[in-house]
DNA sequence: GCTTGACCTTCCAGTAGCTGTAAGGTTTAC
DNA sequence: GTAAACCTTACAGCTACTGGAAGGTCAAGC
């Protein structure tokens, strides 16, 4: 199949698959008398694989690691899983510091009355007083 | 004070500090004789601003809206709750999806023994036959 | 006066993970 | 024959910086 089909059966955009092949994280694909990428099933899945990994947070870096154990016959699966909790712990640093931010967005939007006036809570807290620490 | 001060002071970097003058996010610094930038305690009060909104989560584009209205002696505060609870909405989203994606990975970890051996639940997901959807 | 180290300057390149666009070749359907 | 829908490569651009090179300036100590 051409790389429209490996894409829309893998998940991922056909630019990203010729992406992925430049950068090499997936092997040169086979081309046919035209010169156009053929995929097979095989090839498909490699890439199905790379698309869920992105879809739970991994980088590239670690999506290639995660290749090299799933070719791996030797391999440990606790290493599979060292991978899967540092990302999960790196993704709830993340959360936690988003809903910080978040408290804070929501914090501000409740000080301020949203009116048609200047006086604005938002903008004076942007704005705030030098915080101690830099003093 | 010279630009180095006003990073302590401000909590951004003088690279940062350079950047956003480039960009014309700020106005140029006046210069000393030496054309060391000077920064005085409205210009720091002006970085310090940039950086408190970056740190809640806005963008330089957003950062320049709200630096727009902190001007703007006849703005409406509802414009300034308007960005925030628009803000706030996007990182409720990002945070919904940080923690669909983070639950996937904690029920990949459960599943999989995590041994010396080949066998690994999480691999065996991430190869996962196609889902209905693609076929 | 000279050196040393800590500043400052500009400019250019690189980061992650793509996406957009241009310029062109191929295939398929009518 | 031709138009649409594929495919190819190559290069630029995105965000928000950061690092580094090459060089000018300043203050302190000898």
């Amino acid at each position: 199949m051409n790389i429209s089909e490996a894409a829309r059966l893998s998940g991922l955009s056909a630019k990203t698959i010729r992406y992925y092949e430049q950068i090499k994280l997936i092997a040169p694909a086979a081309r046919g008398d035209n010169g156009y990428r053929q995929y097979d099933i095989k090839a498909v899945d490699e890439l199905h694989f790379l698309a869920r990994a992105r879809d739970v947070g991994f980088d590239l870096e670690e999506c290639r690691q995660l290749m090299d154990l799933q070719r791996d016959r030797s391999r440990q699966s606790l290493h599979a899983r060292g991978l899967v909790l540092e990302k999960s712990q790196q993704l709830q640093s993340r959360i936690d510091q988003l809903i910080a931010m978040q408290q804070v967005l929501q914090d501000m939007a409740s000080r301020c009355k949203g009116d048609e006036g200047p006086d604005c809570a938002i903008l004076e807290d942007l704005a705030g007083w030098q915080e101690e620490e830099a003093l």
